[in-house]
DNA sequence: ATGATGATTGGGG
DNA sequence: CCCCAATCATCAT
């Protein structure tokens, strides 16, 4: 696998400060890093390169909905991230959503 | 260097 | 619910 770029390595970095049992958004990732693009975000995810040392589960998108996992955005690997969430305490519908609005990170 | 792609988002019909 | 434009790091030519 190539060498990670400079701006994956700042995304896994912030990712790392989610504590366990909360969850962030693509968005608010890409606020946090100053960057006006939640899909550039996306992409550093996109092979989970430090699994899982990076916690990529924990990122969702804006609308609450389970956003993707593994490289995919439905299908197994997005349940495996629905049972991953739900071990850490996260309170998910069974059609993957957020119930519980409280639970999303704000980075300081 | 140039053009296409994606684990997004927000707005509109 | 479905469709569209804006935005930007990567990838393939």
């Amino acid at each position: 696998m190539p060498l990670p770029t400079p701006f994956q390595n700042r995304v896994y970095a912030t990712l790392c400060t989610v504590p366990r049992g909360y969850v962030t958004t693509y968005g608010r990732l890409a606020a946090a890093l100053g960057c006006g693009s939640p899909r550039a975000v996306g992409m550093a995810l996109r092979h989970n390169p430090f699994a899982p040392r990076v916690p990529c589960h924990r990122v969702i998108a804006a609308d609450l909905s389970i956003g993707g996992f593994n490289g995919q955005t439905s299908g197994p690997e997005i349940a495996r991230k629905i049972n991953l969430l739900r071990s850490e305490g996260i309170t998910l519908s069974d059609d993957g959503h957020l119930l519980d609005p409280a639970q999303v990170w704000d980075f300081e």
